[in-house]
DNA sequence: TGTTGATATGCAATTAGTTTCATAGCAGGA
DNA sequence: TCCTGCTATGAAACTAATTGCATATCAACA
């Protein structure tokens, strides 16, 4: 499992609840890790159990309370233990490209549907794009002035949005393939 | 879950047996939905008991029987079904671009064995890459006289290569990234 | 004759992940 | 005052997926 460590790697960079993970993993760690609220609060609360992370309870006004998080001693050395293990190779789940190849075997209708599908995906790996480079701008405008960890931060999302540029480029290819058809 | 719908894909393309259909997804179309051979096995008892496919036990010489699978009417109509929901999106678990950032919080050693880590990864992917080139030359030699079913399987090929492609420049980049850390 | 490797299928136990439901505070607008 | 929407957390039930076994046939080779 490696949720756990990506959790880790998020609370590293900057502490905070289970809400402002769940949205972290919304957005930028969770392009490549993707969980849901009641998974995360699930994984913290073990890993809490386990030593890993310690809870602060905060009272806000204006909100309700939160119980922010912060890496302990045994969690950063579960993941430093974790880094040196081999890298497992991507796993994906790309239902469009299976609907893609299952499109042979439904009629004209299916594949207009299919047609309409795609273009909706497309526009929105689009916003996806657009806010990966809008985030790019806004935290790293001055490639020379980074320290370590906003440069492996930035080379990761680099790869966010060459992944989003080759998407994109690619359902170009499908719709004409499946306009051509 | 859609691991049923790839295998109603994978098996209306061309019937076949479990184990064959393991090895499909660890070439094409396992890709985009990987799936181990335990967990195709149990899948396809499911389906077979919903009616959805049917199976034929094989006796072969030189080689212990097996069990061919097709697919039946149902089969077909809850593909069909699935093809007209909407395209979930992709979720990915790139245990790599987490280990890159957990790379800020760990030390010199930890980063060259992450190196050599990203160089094995780059391998694979290379040989992977070949591996899609050598069987677009072998599946699809011409563009022109191909079938729907085979157009559709050639776009989602074209898909895989330039993953790869993509995947490759942005290791080079990683690899710069560290290096220069 | 024994070992390796490919073919071929599967169970059992565990872990991971999804889905459904539930609660609660407070802000702002109709 | 009621409704919506955002913040905030979580339980319970279920489904999917992984991991670790286990078995068996047959070919090729040492």
């Amino acid at each position: 499992m490696a949720l756990e460590h990506a959790i880790l790697v998020s609370l590293l960079e900057r502490p905070g609840s289970g809400y402002e993970l769940a949205r972290r993993f919304d957005r930028s760690i969770g392009r490549f890790w993707t969980a849901t609220h009641q998974q995360i609060y699930k994984v913290l609360r073990r890993m809490e159990a386990d030593g890993w992370v310690t809870a602060e309870e905060i009272g806000q006004d204006g909100r309700p309370d939160k119980r922010c998080y912060s890496v302990a001693a045994p969690g950063r050395e579960a993941l430093t233990a974790w880094l040196r293990e081999p890298v497992q190779p991507e796993t994906v789940r790309h239902e469009l490209a299976v609907k893609i190849r299952g499109a042979a075997f439904d009629d004209a209708e299916g594949r207009t549907a299919l047609i309409t599908e795609v273009e909706r995906y497309r526009a929105d790996h689009e916003t996806t794009l657009r806010r990966y480079l809008t985030g790019e701008q806004r935290d790293f405008p001055d490639a020379d002035k980074l320290d370590a960890g906003q440069r492996l931060q930035h080379v990761v999302l680099r790869g966010g949005i060459e992944y989003e540029r080759m998407v994109l480029a690619w359902l170009d290819d499908v719709l004409h393939t499946l306009h051509d058809l």
